[in-house]
DNA sequence: CGTTACTGACTGACCAGTCAGTTAGTGAGC
DNA sequence: GCTCACTAACTGACTGGTCAGTCAGTAACG
């Protein structure tokens, strides 16, 4: 069923996503869908709600890497290599979408709410523990995570909408030299300081 | 008639955006909508041309400031100040609905190509002015302002969607931190010690 | 009297959600 | 081992509402 809501995604995007679109990949009937959700809205919460979960069970496969690694890793997962993922941009422009009816629909917003703390306190907590080894250099750990979450998302949004392929890996250079040469502490330096900004 | 497609995509937004509305701002029938333009999209398109020529006159105005001040300018331009601002959130919001459906409606994304490469190229040229009159250290232009463009663009997409108030200004704030502080050269040192905020 | 601006009434398509059912599985009693 | 009752999964046909776009006109203006 969510893999069903995931397809039809892919396939129609979000505005002109129809229960029809859903039951027809599910190869079910729409009827059956608004059995198990009461609304559509349902439906799409109970989605991202799903999303959320798959992302922590992803990340927590990473909590073994040094914090350089675990920076890197996430900007490469928001940045694929290879152009051949189709679904990732249908996909990635179907979530967006969704995300610009989230003031229009509370049960969205607060899943997304949700969602989004969840991704970027991640990405904070590894810049906190690359401060704590000594590995990165003191900054706001929560600034900076959005930062890099807010570029490298601006970046997708105007690759997957104006078709501005190089977008995300012009901005992913850009962040390499702007903010993660200057995160990383010179080589054998002290990690001490526990200086609170 | 602009005006009031102005209104109205800030009363209701873009997905449900009708005829119908527009044509009660401009307390005219639809009908004459489309004695005017031939389809919903044409209305549309037209309404960006006519926002990305707004912004060239506004933008002419600042070309006599120097390189930093038009740099803040920009940064400040996208972050309002005061938050009494309603119409710019939900203006934003229905501009960025309208983006996710460039890749569906080919008028729109040419359009959006169009105005986006504007918006980013008047500012890579500040940046360039800057390199040139040795204000800012030697980076590429377009790739610096493709950062800061997509870095407020998506601060601006977290705060329209799930109400993050406090992430324009965060993500300007890291902006001066990573970006602008590294970009002005030391040379000389002639006018600094300028702390704003 | 020709053109441009404008209107109200209408249509055809689409779609979320409803409803009155059918089918399949599960177990209890005999 | 068979029937009956109950329930969960599932369906097709339908409805009510919405909306872009059409059309046959009218008003205004030069």
């Amino acid at each position: 069923m969510m893999e069903a809501t995931y397809r039809a995604l892919c396939a129609n995007g979000f505005a002109s996503l129809t229960m029809q679109d859903i039951a027809d990949e599910a190869d079910k009937s729409t009827s059956l869908l608004h059995y198990h959700y009461d609304t559509k809205q349902d439906l799409l919460v109970a989605f991202l709600r799903y999303l959320i979960e798959r992302f922590e069970e992803r990340f927590e496969d990473t909590e073994d890497e040094g914090p350089e690694e675990r920076l890197r890793g996430f900007v490469s997962r928001m940045v694929p290599d290879d152009d051949g993922e189709d679904d990732y941009d249908r996909f990635g422009l179907a979530i967006m979408e969704l995300r610009m009816q989230a003031p229009y629909e509370d049960a969205y917003r607060e899943q997304l709410r949700t969602n989004e703390a969840v991704i970027r306190s991640r990405l904070a907590d590894v810049v906190r523990d690359g401060i704590e080894e000594g590995v990165f250099r003191e900054v706001d750990p929560d600034r900076t995570a959005r930062l890099v979450f807010d570029a490298l998302d601006g970046a997708r949004s105007e690759r997957v909408t104006v078709g501005a392929d190089e977008a995300p890996a012009e901005v992913a250079a850009a962040l390499d030299e702007f903010v993660f040469s200057s995160l990383l502490v010179a080589e054998g330096e002290a990690d001490e300081g526990d200086e609170t900004e």
